[in-house]
DNA sequence: ATGGCTGCAAAAGTTTTGCACTTCT
DNA sequence: AGAAGTGCAAAACTTTTGCAGCCAT
């Protein structure tokens, strides 16, 4: 895991030197945080972990980093049961989430399973499909049992 | 179509009844506004709709009738590419959307090929899975031209 | 009649932007 | 050196809330 963040920041800088983006410490920071965290984070909770090792780095460049990497596909913004905006890395592969409506518990998931689907999809509507995204929502089992 | 909302129409209203909720001219030109719609409708959109037969209906009236509609389970929020918070009937059966990411056209499609992956997650992870969605991102011929 | 609902205005929360200063390249 | 990026503060937006009056029940 370590040997493969190293890679991606690599293969980020190069999209972004690529891009005449800049490389710049709150960049790399952000998107180290973003890697890091397996799950779902909202802006404020990044800017909250940024700030442990750069006290200064404002929720501005937090926005505006985001924005940069949604642009360049390097994160997806969420929208799941919750609040806020999340954002994710889309390194890891793609994969789908099950959402307990009970407790806010959410579980990904991987499946290929989609890839028939979105052939078929593509070919009807006329579509070049790049993403895909299902969320599965109900009831985990603890939250079952309490009703 | 005139006759199914009709009945939606009635049964909401039990429904408000039943929770001790009340029957208002309001409610009831926005409930008319959501199933009218095929689409997804952020609070904004509705609001604008509503005024043209009630130009005193207020925004707040908007979303607290929206947030009453979702916990009755009448409306779901969705949050596709866009920005705001979108909702849409549950009335007319789980369909998903296909999303283009160049011009934010939305094309809606039924699959009951989900079911298979339903069961499939709620054995693997013992959750009872309520409900689903699907969302797939890309580009329609029509954006994938001018590029 | 009376408690819930509404409209209005103000507050709270989130995201974006303008500008002077800093820092990558 | 120069342009792109950052921090700060203010603005723009979206959503929620307090309160006085109104209206379904």
């Amino acid at each position: 895991m370590g040997k493969q963040s190293e890679k991606a920041t690599t293969s980020v800088k190069r999209l972004l030197r690529s891009m005449g983006k800049r490389i710049t410490p709150q960049r790399m920071a952000l998107l180290r945080i973003i890697e890091e965290q397996e799950g779902h984070l909202d802006a404020d909770e990044i800017h909250r972990l940024a700030r442990e090792e750069n006290p200064r780095l404002s929720l501005s460049t937090v926005y505006r980093t985001l924005n940069l990497f949604k642009e360049l596909g390097l994160v997806e913004e969420l929208h799941l049961a919750e609040e806020h905006h999340h954002y994710e890395g889309v390194g890891s592969g793609e994969h789908h989430h099950l959402i307990c409506l009970g407790c806010g518990k959410v579980i990904e998931f991987e499946c290929s399973f989609t890839d028939e689907l979105r052939q078929e999809l593509a070919k009807q509507h006329d579509f070049e499909i790049t993403r895909s995204r299902v969320d599965l929502m109900g009831y985990c089992a603890e939250c079952r049992k309490g009703r």
